[in-house]
DNA sequence: GTCTATACTCTGATAGAC
DNA sequence: GTCTATCAGAGTATAGAC
């Protein structure tokens, strides 16, 4: 099922040492010589592959907000209901994280590395992510389906939430990743007091994404579920 | 009212000095020479204050944890109802995450940096710190005044929300550290669902720690307040 | 594409004079 | 306590042969 049947391409080597060694060690604490030596190439056959040492970064981060914002894009798609909206935004979000772990964090942490055009490129990217949390929550304020005391702190203390799962999560652990989605998604609507009327609403109220569906719409990546 | 009279010791310029870079760079991107320059001294003389460049930066890490659970330890004294033990480790948590910035981030970013014992050392003192957070959250479970369907899950989901206030909150922003940990009680509360039968609970409601308590427990400390 | 060899800078840390 | 001078190694990146 998982089996991929490619031997993996020198760039893809690159790519997946990158994210092994930056996730663990950090940017600035991977050198060239470990990184070449976890590809297995030469530090100078190395740059054949990638321009520079912070090309290699910014292309990694430049992918997965990518990949993130693509498939929260699908996943509201047609969805009129702001609080489904907001759901389905914390479920992918989770999915998304817990599922490429090394990723998520090297973007996380990493960010204060990237130098001038290419911060602002990163910097784009995540503000049209950050919109789309923003508008279901303004949304769902406005039709009184949300309770959101203060919009911007919803919105950073919930993604800061989600975000976390790429951090403490373990796929052997005791919860498999999609669980750990939809208990986000409860938390979420828990927190912004999602309500019908009297009546509140929880995860198992709404149309979330099935198991399918991710299946779908992140097909096995050689960066997924990669330990830490 | 901020003024502070003393005029920092070699020991504090060296700590506030790593402070910022290692807040700013990473750990691993300061070097020692510019660490040295940023205190204002050379390079070997560093070296007749701190033991290693690893020593500084666990002194960081196990002061900073150490006034976190002090602080935390003073918030619930003598607190018996769950859910104001939760408000107030929320509060305390997202009041020290916003003044000492600097420090919580390096202490969370930092910590796969640590070798062997250190990181030990610190890891025992995270654990201590949030087994308060997981009993207040399993006695409100028992007492049906939070509904937590994962303990861990929500332990993790909660503590993480709480601290990504590091991360994004800026003194000069919209709003003062005080009305952010207020409104992240109010978010924590929710996303538990507390309640007293029918009625939920809000952060009005309880007696939460007031600014006074701030200003007592963590009097002005030249880390704090500082800047990204 | 791969490699060995190397350029030049910076790394953490120390010796020893003052 | 301060400093200048220095160590051995690792930092990113390139030259040039194959």
């Amino acid at each position: 099922m998982t089996t991929t049947a490619t031997p993996a391409s020198t760039e893809q080597r690159i790519h997946l040492a990158a994210l092994r060694l930056f996730s663990r060690q950090g940017y600035a604490g991977t050198g060239i010589r470990e990184l070449a030596d976890e590809a297995g190439l030469s530090p100078a056959s190395l740059y054949n592959h990638i321009g520079s040492k912070e090309d290699l970064l910014v292309r990694i981060m430049l992918e997965g907000n990518d990949r993130l914002e693509r498939t929260a894009v699908a996943a509201v798609q047609g969805i009129e209901r702001p609080e489904v909206r907001l759901a389905r935004l914390a479920q992918v979000h989770v999915f998304v994280h817990g599922s490429f772990r090394q990723e998520c964090r090297v973007i996380d942490a990493e960010f204060s590395e990237l130098s001038g055009a290419h911060r602002q490129l990163v910097l784009d990217q995540r503000d049209a992510y950050e919109a789309m949390w923003a508008s279901a929550l303004q949304d769902g304020a406005n039709s009184a389906v949300l309770s959101v005391a203060d919009l911007r702190v919803t919105r950073l203390a919930l993604l800061s939430m989600c975000t976390g799962v790429a951090h403490w999560f373990r796929p052997e652990g005791p919860n498999d990743v999609y669980d750990i989605s939809v208990r986000h998604v409860d938390l979420v609507l828990a927190s912004t007091r999602a309500a019908r009327g009297r009546r509140s609403i929880r995860a198992g109220d709404l149309t979330l994404l099935d198991r399918a569906w991710f299946d779908l719409a992140l097909p096995d990546q050689p960066d997924r579920q990669a330990s830490a």
